[in-house]
DNA sequence: AATCAAATTGAATAGGCTTCAACTGTTACG
DNA sequence: CGTAACAGTTGAAGCCTATTCAATTTGATT
C-alpha cells in the first residue's frame, strides 16, 4: 500500500448522493460555474481586451486571486467561457434537429439556430481567433474537440441526407461544412454591421438560410412538399418567438 | 489678419513637385510607411496581444513615443496595418480580374486570390474582429470603406455575370457575397488547422473553390467550355507558382 | 544667423495581469 | 470535542506594457 494517493473526498460516504450537494467538491463546482458565468457576462459586455480580471472577480463575488485557482490566466478563463458556450450550443442543436423530420427542415433549423446563436453571443464567438493562438498543437486543445462535436451534427445530417437520396452530389463533406458555417458566420457579422433593426436582420437571416439550404439540398423552397414548407415556417416562427424573449 | 491659420508647408513653392521628394512631408510619409511595415511584421509574428509597441518602435527604428505622433494608440496602428493590407489586396484583385475574360475564370481567380492571401497574412486578418469594437459607428470607419471597395470587385462580377447570362437566378448579391467570402474565410482557417502540408492545403483550396464557383455560376467545371477550363488551369498554376515564391 | 513649428525622444505614469505568503474554513481522526 | 492537515481564499505587491509629456532636436523660413 505504498504511495497510495490520499483521495479524501472523492469516495463519497455512499448514501444521500443528490440532496446533500453541499460537499467541498460541489461548492467548488458551483463556484467554477459562477466564475464562468461572470466571465461570459463581462466578456460579452466589454469584449476580451477591455474586460478586466478584477471586473470578473467582482461579478463572481470572489477575490482577484481566486480566479487563478480555477483558470491559469485570462486566456484560459476565456477558453472556459467559450467551451461552455460550445457545449450549450451543441446540446440545443441536437435537441432541435431531433424534433425535425426531413433533411431540409433539419438543415434549415440548424442554420437558423447557428446564426441566431452567434448573433446573440457575438462577443464570445469573436474571442475565438484570439485564443487559438498556437495552431501547431490545436488538436490537443479542448476547444478543438468541442468544435468537432458541434460540427458533427452537420456532418451527420449530410451523410443521412445522402443515404436517403435527399442530398445530391458527392462533394467532400468538409467543403460543404466550410460553405455552411462560413456563410453563416460571415452573414451574421454583415447583418449586425449593416442592419440595425431586428426586422431587417430577420429578413437577412431568412434570405441567407434559404439560399444556403437550397444550395445544399438542391431543390428550392417553393418546390418542396407542403409538409416541408410547413415545417420551415414553424422553424421561422420559433426563432422569431425566441427573439421576442419567450 | 487675425487668427489666420499658419499653413506653413502645405502650399508648396509651386515648381519641382516630384523630384525633390526629400521635403518634410515626404520624409514623414516615408516614416509612416516604415512604421506600418514594422507593425505588419511584428503583428504577423507575434499576434496582436503579444506584440508590444516597443518591439514595433525598435523594428521601425524610432523611439516609443514617436509611434504616437502617427497613430493614436496600438489599436489605431493595427488598423493602419489592416488598412494597408486591404488596399494592396484590392489592387491585386482588380489587376487579376482584369486579365481574365469569362465570368467563371474571373470568379475562380478572385476566390483563389482571396483565400491564398488571407492564408498567407492570416495574423493580420485575425486582428479585424478585435478592432471593429464599436459596431454602432462602423460606417464612419476607414476600414468599412476599404472593405466595401474590396467586396465591390465581387459585386461587379456578379452583376456583369447576370447581365451576360452567365449567372442564373436573382438572389440578393449580399447573400452570394456572404456565401462566397464566408466560405473562403472559414475554409482558410479549417485548412490551416487541419492540413499541415502545403500540398494538402492546395488540394483543400481547389476543392472548395471549384465547388463554390460552381454553386454561383451554375454549371460545374467539367461542362464548361474548353477555354474556361484552360483558364481555370492557368489560374491554379499561377497561384501555385506564387506560393513557391515566384 | 535667428526664429519658429514640427517632429522626436525616452523617462515617468498608470493600469491591469499574475504571484504568493498569510489566512480561513472544512474535513478527518483520536 | 479538540486538533492536525489541507483545500481553498485572499488581496497587496511585483512586473510588464501602453500611453503621456516636458525637454530636445531638426529643418524650414525669413
Amino acid at each position: 500500500m505504498a504511495s497510495e494517493p490520499v483521495e479524501t473526498t472523492n469516495m463519497a460516504t455512499g448514501s444521500d448522493a443528490m440532496s446533500s450537494s453541499n460537499t467541498r467538491q460541489s461548492r467548488v463546482r458551483k463556484r467554477e460555474g459562477a466564475i464562468i458565468s461572470a466571465g461570459r457576462s463581462v466578456f460579452t459586455t466589454y469584449g476580451y481586451a477591455k474586460a478586466t480580471m478584477a471586473m470578473i472577480a467582482r461579478e463572481a463575488g470572489v477575490a482577484d486571486g481566486t480566479l487563478y485557482t480555477y483558470f491559469d490566466n485570462k486566456d484560459a478563463l476565456a477558453r472556459g467561457v467559450v467551451a461552455d458556450y460550445y457545449a450549450r450550443l451543441t446540446g440545443t442543436a441536437k435537441e432541435g434537429v431531433d424534433t425535425r423530420r426531413t433533411t431540409r427542415t433539419r438543415l434549415d433549423f440548424l442554420a437558423r439556430h447557428h446564426i441566431t446563436s452567434i448573433m446573440e453571443e457575438r462577443g464570445i464567438v469573436e474571442m475565438l481567433p484570439l485564443l487559438s493562438s498556437n495552431l501547431s498543437d490545436y488538436s490537443k486543445d479542448e476547444l478543438y474537440g468541442l468544435n468537432k462535436t458541434y460540427v458533427a451534427v452537420f456532418d451527420g445530417l449530410i451523410r443521412e441526407g445522402r443515404a436517403s437520396g435527399d442530398i445530391p452530389g458527392d462533394a467532400d463533406v468538409a467543403v460543404l461544412r466550410d460553405i455552411f458555417f462560413g456563410a453563416l458566420d460571415y452573414g451574421a457579422r454583415s447583418s449586425l454591421l449593416r442592419s440595425s433593426r431586428q426586422g431587417a436582420r430577420n429578413a437577412d437571416i431568412t434570405r441567407l438560410v434559404d439560399r444556403l439550404v437550397s444550395m445544399i439540398v438542391g431543390t428550392n423552397t417553393s418546390t418542396g412538399s407542403l409538409a416541408d414548407r410547413l415545417e420551415a415556417v414553424v422553424n421561422r416562427v420559433e426563432t422569431a418567438l425566441k427573439e421576442v424573449g419567450n
